[in-house]
This record gives C-alpha cells, structure tokens and sequence, in this order.
DNA sequence: GTGATGATTGAATAAGCGTTCAATTGTTTT
DNA sequence: AAAACAATTGAACGCTTATTCAATCATCAC
C-alpha cells in the first residue's frame, strides 16, 4: 500500500524532503493570516487608496475624486481596510476623515516596487 | 458649475489636497503590477507553496504531498507564479524541480508577519 | 423639526479565479 | 515501439468579490 494513495497518483520520491518540509510549515491559521493580508492589497483601488492616504489624510469625498469613482465604491473599500486595521479614521462633523493605520504598509509597497523593478 | 459633477455628488472640500495627491500618485501600469503581485500571494494555496519553496526545493508530487492537495491544481498555481517570475523551475528526468526565483518574496512575507502580530 | 450634505450600508449583478476532471505532453525504461 | 509515470493543459463548475444603485444614517444650518 502506497502510502500517497489519497494524495496524489504518483509514488513520491523524497519522502524525507516532504517530511522536514512539513515540520517547518506554519499552521494553518497563519497562511489564512498571510493570505488575508496580501488579498487585500491585491486590488487596484485599494492600493490606490493606500499611495493616496500615504500621501495625505483624506475624506472619503477627496479620495473619490483622486480616484475617479464613486463615493460608494470607495466608502466599501474603506469600510474593508478599516476592518483589516489598515486604515483608521476620524469624523470631523459631516466629512470623516481616513489616515494609514500600519507602518507595515509602506514598507510591503517598496519591496513590491523592486520586486517589479528586478522583473523588468 | 461643481467641478465634480462627473465624480461625485459632493460639493468637494479640499481641491488642493486633491491636486497634491494626484501629483504624487504613480501611474495607472505602476497599480496594476503591484496590485497583481499582491493578488498572487493572496491565496492560501500560493503562500503554502512558497513557504514550502522557501525551506526546500521540490519536485510536483512533493508539494502536492506537503498541501495534501492534487498534482493538478498544484501545477496550475506554479504556473502562475512561473509567470509572474516568482518561482523558476528545472526539468531532472520526468520530474520538475520548483525554486523560488525572488528574494523579495521572503521580506515581504516577513513583514506581513509582522503586520498580524501587530494586530493580535 | 426640516432640509441639505457627507458617508455608510445592503442587495444585486457581473467579472474573476481556484479546483476538478479528463486529455495530452515529455521523459525514461523495457 | 510501447508502456509507465511525472507534469502540464483546457474546459467547466462553483465560489468569491468589486462596483452600482437605492435607501439609510449622521451631522450641521436654518
């Protein structure tokens, strides 16, 4: 009886590679954590957003119009950054305004940066 | 006449900050590559295999072995970081031996680490 | 309170994407 | 040449998700 028989159809080669491979794997919380992370910062408007709220503190209307699109769609982005604890905000009568939230941020875009540049 | 009638049905407050930011944004191709980057390790899957990467070079069956997941689908997600440059492969025989192929990967896994220890 | 305005929310639609299944390619062995 | 096996590929299905539209909430001015 192999012992891949449910896994996949072939007979693996390097048992002991597998092995301590699965030793050193984080559990599996900590990739759905990761992942989550990364999900979020993989869309054009958020990424968007964040340069822009990098840049300036801003209120949901100014960043509709640094954008060019509608309130809604960037009040859920928002509402979606602010559950992740990427960005916070603060009202100041009928406008809030929303600012970073994480350092971490920033220092993720400027290693996406060379990573984009080492590819050109 | 609102100079936002085609953005957003407010009457914006802060045209200069709006100016400002605009100017510092980078350009529409520089969002869509680092939102595709960040897309790709936005999936349980992908980062499980990078990490896998990250401690040992495998061949296909050893990681579908490592996941508990098909050859298949495996194969379909090293594609995908092939293409994006993140992975780069070598044929020994039958079998195909994957390795990462981007330093940046790591440090930008390390700090989104540090992003959800923050968080706790 | 009423009206006006900025912001949020929920439902719906449409687009994107991961896995599965089946078929195919590439390589080795006999 | 044929069989065996690792890997890849394409099509299809199901799930997730971004935007839109309409309704609602929150705050301020009157």
């Amino acid at each position: 009886m192999s012992k891949n028989e449910f896994i996949c159809d072939c007979n693996i080669i390097h048992q002991e590679v597998v092995d301590s491979t699965l030793k050193q794997m984080p559990d599996e919380d900590s990739f759905n954590k990761i992942a989550e992370f990364f999900k979020i910062l993989g869309d054009t408007t958020r990424t968007k957003i964040l340069f822009a709220l990098d840049a300036n503190e801003m209120c949901v209307c100014d960043i509709a119009n640094v954008l060019g699109m509608s309130k809604s769609s960037i009040s859920h982005q928002l509402g979606t950054l602010r559950r992740m604890g990427i960005v916070k905000c603060r009202r100041e009568g009928k406008e809030v305004y929303y600012m970073l939230d994480d350092e971490h941020v920033k220092y993720v875009f400027e290693i996406a940066m060379e990573h984009i540049e080492h590819r050109k």
